[in-house]
DNA sequence: ACCTGAACACCGTTCAAGT
DNA sequence: ACCTGAACACCGTTCAAGT
């Protein structure tokens, strides 16, 4: 099963490390994730590893950058069609619960790469060029959906703190679903994203078409 | 410095190890929480600490049930008088951010504790114990201010969805917050707790006097 | 220029030995 | 009975040496 990579391929080589770092990450997140490993899986030396990557931090978090990448192509089609906030808000928590299975689990990586050392800054770069990439997609959609239907002009704090509201109930659900704590069966998920989808539509619509007041 | 605790003295031992432990974890989460420093702070040697906790994740699991018994704590009062869900949301979600700082960063104890080793049911115990203790005193408040305010009765699946809706928001946000991503000064705090306290009992809201259609 | 693998540093955990 | 600290296992990372 060894990969016939040979001398000098560097391209291919790569390639070979991050599919045996993805394959890893895919069972058992990163705590599975174990650099020896990796090199044996990719058919070199622990060494090697090093001079593709700087650390396991920038291997994970390319692979993070990827897979948010793979996640915008995913949700493309919801955006391009959906017609109620619901349906996009169901669609968009189903697709990032399988990222946060993988990436998501017990390292907040960009807490990681922010706070910490100064190098971090340009291993994180590609992950916050992906994430706002993706970021801008939904926010358009969103946009798209409430000219459509028309509602009262949202408030300036509304507009600001929608998005952040939301992303926080996504990542919310979806940590809550693959905590130990409920083992949901995926019709428990259905049930969940949808009852939230409902509500903070809801909650939102409500919040919009009242006047400011105290 | 050094702790005067003598030969024996098991109970205050005890102590001083969690003593030492909660002053690491307080400044880093788990990624600072050592061992062998810890058995430093407690004045013991690394053996000894093994002697009163089986693990790193049982020590750090005794002491995340005790601050959620203390997060109940600080919370009662705000169940006991608050009069309007909004205000009950931005407590218990403020109390919440300061114990997600220090517990929840990188580790979903639960998932840990209930997922992989057989003998981490009995480690978990304690723990699960102290948030069902907590969970019982919110769903009680909840109860309560939907009676006073003689609000349709709930639909089953709201009733049985609504907790752990509310519940996935409060990590959510404080994922958000303490996420690198943004930092939030404590105004940017308020104002999206207080937003998302909003928009949440409006949908809530919406939800239950709507009466149910396809 | 690319790659190896022994070595370093660090940390959770164990256990024979001390008192 | 309680405690010590050397030792084991493991893992991220480095670097002198190979080709």
């Amino acid at each position: 099963m060894a990969t016939s990579t040979t001398w000098g391929q560097t391209e291919q080589r790569r390639a070979d490390i991050l599919d045996a770092a993805r394959s890893q990450l895919s069972e058992g997140g990163l705590a599975a994730l174990n650099m020896r490993e990796v090199a044996r899986g990719a058919g070199v030396s622990p060494g090697t590893v090093y001079t593709y990557f700087r650390s396991k931090e920038e291997l994970f978090a390319t692979l993070y950058a990827q897979r948010i990448d793979e996640f915008r192509a995913e949700i493309e089609p919801a955006c391009a069609s959906a017609r109620t906030p619901e349906q996009l808000f169901v669609t968009i928590a189903t697709a990032y619960l399988d990222v946060y299975r993988v990436f998501g689990r017990e390292l907040n990586i960009w807490a990681v790469l922010l706070a910490e050392n100064p190098t971090a800054e340009d291993i994180a770069k590609p992950l916050i060029a992906a994430a706002e990439r993706t970021i801008a997609a939904v926010a358009g959609t969103m946009a798209r959906i409430a000219n459509a239907r028309g509602g009262t002009v949202t408030s300036e704090a509304a507009a600001r703190l929608a998005l952040p509201f939301l992303w926080a109930t996504i990542t919310g659900l979806a940590d809550h679903v693959t905590s130990g704590r409920r083992r949901l069966h995926s019709s428990g998920w259905r049930e969940l994203v949808e009852f939230t989808a409902t509500t903070v539509v809801a909650g939102l619509d409500a919040g919009n078409s009242r006047t400011p007041q105290e």
